[in-house]
DNA sequence: CATGAATGAGTCTTCATTCAT
DNA sequence: GATGAATGAAGACTCATTCAT
C-alpha cells in the first residue's frame, strides 16, 4: 500500500507552434467551461500538458491567453465560412450556405459559444465582444449581398438594412437558443427550415 | 466639555419587504454591472445602505442572492408582459402586443440582459438558465398559440413548432444583439419592421 | 497518538489603536529580520496574531506597512532626541545631548537600522530614504546651532555647514559600523569618546 | 531558392576569463540596481551577452554570482587603496593618501557602495558582511599605523583605537552619506576638509 | 560546451463568510 | 437584530534552477 512515486514526466521540447495549440486547446476547454474567472491558470497549464510557466511564456497575462482563444476561435469560423461560401456568386444562395456553415461551426464548436458569453459576462460594455467586432468588419459586405438581393427585384422587403438584421439577429438567436436550452436539436436542418420560413415568411399573402 | 458624539449612522428601523427591496435593488445594479464573481458583496451592501451582515441574514449565500436577482428580474418581465397582453384573443395581436412589450421591457431594463448573460457564464450546462426555464414553462401556451394562427388557415407555414422557433429565436436574438452589439436603436420601432419582416417574409411570391 | 485538534483562536476585537500598534510592531519584527522582499506577509500577520487580512485592512500593500513602519521609527527618534534636547539652550551642549539620544536610540533599536539599510537597497535611488528625508528637513537648525558655534568664538573651523557634516557622517558612520560590524560595544560611552575626539581633534596644536 | 539562414548570434568562442570578466560586470551592474533578491539572473545572462546556462556554469548559484561580485569589488578597492599607498612610509601621509584613495574609488565605483548595501540588507547579521570581513582583516595593520602615529607624540588623542575609530567610522559615514543623501559633492575635496576637521579638531583650544 | 525552453515552489492580494459586540 | 471587523482559502504571476538539444 505505499505510494508510487509520480514519475514527473520528463521535461518536453516542442516547438512553438505545437506549444501554441497545445495551449490553446487547452485554455479553449478551461475558458469554456469556468469563464474567464473561473479558468485556473493551473488547469489549463495541466490539461495542455505544461508547467505554468510555460503557459506565460506564450501569453504573459490570463486576459491575454483569453482574447487569444476568443481570436482563434473567431478566426475558425470566418475561416470556415469563407471556405464554404468560396466561388458563390448567386447572392440568396451565399446567404443560404453561409447560415449554415454558421451553424454548423457553432455545432461543431459549442465551446465557442460559451466562450461569447464569457466574454462579454466579463468585459461588459468596456470592449465590443469578438464576435461583434468580426460582425461590424464585415458589415459592409454583407450589406453589398443584401442590396444585391434587394436590386433582384425578388424581394418584398426593399430595405437591405432590415434584411441584413432579420438573418443577423435570427442567426445569432438560433445559435445561442440552441445552445443554452439545452436542446441539441440538429442544427443544420434547423437552420434551412428556419431560413426559409423567414424568405418566405410565416403569413400566406 | 463633553464632545458631541458623532450620530452613528443609527441602526435603520425599516420593514423586512424595504430592506428586501433594497438589497434586491442594490444586488441587481452590482451583478449586472460587475457579474457573479467580479461583484463584491460589500458593495451591495453599501448600495443597499445596510451592512453587509444584514444582505446575509436576508440570502445566507452570494448565489442565492443572485438566483433572487434573476428571479425578480423574470417576474418583472413575465408581469409587464402578461399585463401587456390581458384580455387579447386574437392571436396575431397576442404574438405582436407580447414582443413589443418583451422588448420594451428589455430596453427599460437592460440590467435583466446583462444578468442573463452572467447567469449563463457563471453556471453554464450545470443549470438551465432561468430565462429558459421561463420560457420552457410557458412554452404550451404559447405553442397553443401558435396552432391557433395555424387554424386559422393564414399561415403559409403550418408547424406551429418552426413559428415558435422563428419568432422565439428572432425575438431573443434581436434583444441581445441591440444590447451587445451598443447599437442603441429605438428597439420598439425595429420590433414592429422586424416582426412584420418575419411574417410577410423576405421574398415577394 | 491522536492529533489534538487546535484551537482556532477565537476571534479577538480589539481597538483600532491596539491592532496597528500591534501590526507596526511585528511588521518592524520581521521586516527588520528578513528585508522587505524576504518578508512574509502571512509571518507579519502570525507574529500580529491577527489574519492576513486584517494586516491588509489597515494597510492596503507590503509596500505602504514598510513606508509607515519605518515611519514610525523615524517618529521615534525624532520624539527621543527631542526630549532629550528640550531646554538646552548652549549649542555645544545641545549637540552632544542630541549625539548621545541618537545613539542611544539606535543602540535600543537596532532593528530601525535593519529598516534603513533595506530600504535604501529596495528603492535604491528611486526615492531619498527616511533618514534622509527627515535629516534635510532638520538641516536649517542643525545648521542655525553650527553657526551659533562658530559665532561663539570657540571653534577652529568657521564653516558650520564642515561642522555639520564632519557630525552628521561621524555620527552616521558610528551608528552603522557598531551594528554591522557586529561589535556590541556600548555605544553610549563611544560616543561621547569619538565626539570628544572631533571636537578637540585628533592632532595636539 | 534556398532563404538565407539568419546568423543565430554564432556561438561565441571565448576565454574562460573574458567570460568571468563579463559575467562579472553585468552582475555587478544588475546587482547594484536591483539588489539580491531583486536581480533577474536572465538579465545578468542579457547584460553579459551569454546563455543563462552559461552563467551557471560559472557560478552554480545566484548567491555564489553575487558573493564573487562583491569580492570582486573588495579586492578592487584593496588593490586601488593598496597601490596609492605604496612606499610612503609617513602614518600621517598614509593615512591621508589612504583616506583619499578611499574615497576616490567609492566616487568612481558608486555601485560598490549599492552591493554593500544589498549584501547587508540581504544577510542581515547572519553573515558579516565584506566590507567589515575586509577591515577586520586589515585591522591590525591599521592599528599598528595608529600606533605610530601615537608614538610620533603629535596627538592629542592617545588611544590608538579611538583614532581608527573615529577615522574608520568618519570614512564609512562620509562614503555612505555622500552617496545616500544623493549630494553628488566632489567627494575628494570633501575628503580633505573633513580628515582635515577630524583631525584639528572642531574647537579651538 | 552553450543555449534558452521548461518547470513549479513561493507570495501578495482579494473577498465570501463568520461572529463578537 | 444589525453591524462591520476579522478570517483564511484561493489563485495569478515570477524567477531560480534544470536539462534536452
Amino acid at each position: 500500500m505505499s505510494a508510487i512515486p509520480v514519475e514527473p514526466a520528463r521535461r518536453q521540447r516542442k516547438s512553438a507552434e505545437q506549444r501554441t495549440r497545445d495551449i490553446l486547446a487547452a485554455a479553449t476547454l478551461v475558458f469554456a467551461r469556468n469563464g474567464f474567472r473561473g479558468a485556473d491558470m493551473q488547469h489549463v497549464a495541466d490539461h495542455a500538458g505544461v508547467g505554468k510557466g510555460t503557459v506565460y511564456r506564450f501569453y504573459p497575462t490570463k486576459e491575454e491567453l483569453f482574447r487569444a482563444v476568443v481570436d482563434d476561435a473567431m478566426q475558425r469560423l470566418t475561416a470556415q465560412i469563407e471556405t464554404a461560401v468560396n466561388g458563390i456568386d448567386d447572392p440568396f444562395e451565399y446567404l443560404r450556405i453561409s447560415f449554415r456553415a454558421y451553424m454548423a461551426f457553432f455545432q461543431a464548436n459549442p465551446d465557442t459559444i460559451e466562450l461569447f458569453v464569457h466574454e462579454r459576462s466579463e468585459w461588459g460594455t468596456e470592449c465590443k465582444p469578438s464576435y461583434f467586432v468580426y460582425k461590424d468588419s464585415h458589415s459592409d459586405e454583407w450589406l453589398a449581398m443584401c442590396e444585391r438581393m434587394v436590386a433582384s427585384g425578388l424581394c418584398r422587403i426593399t430595405d437591405p438594412i432590415l434584411i441584413q438584421d432579420l438573418v443577423g439577429n435570427l442567426a445569432y438567436g438560433t445559435m445561442l437558443v440552441n445552445r443554452i436550452s439545452g436542446r441539441n436539436a440538429p442544427l443544420l436542418e434547423q437552420a434551412d427550415a428556419l431560413l426559409d420560413g423567414l424568405f418566405r415568411g410565416i403569413l400566406r399573402t
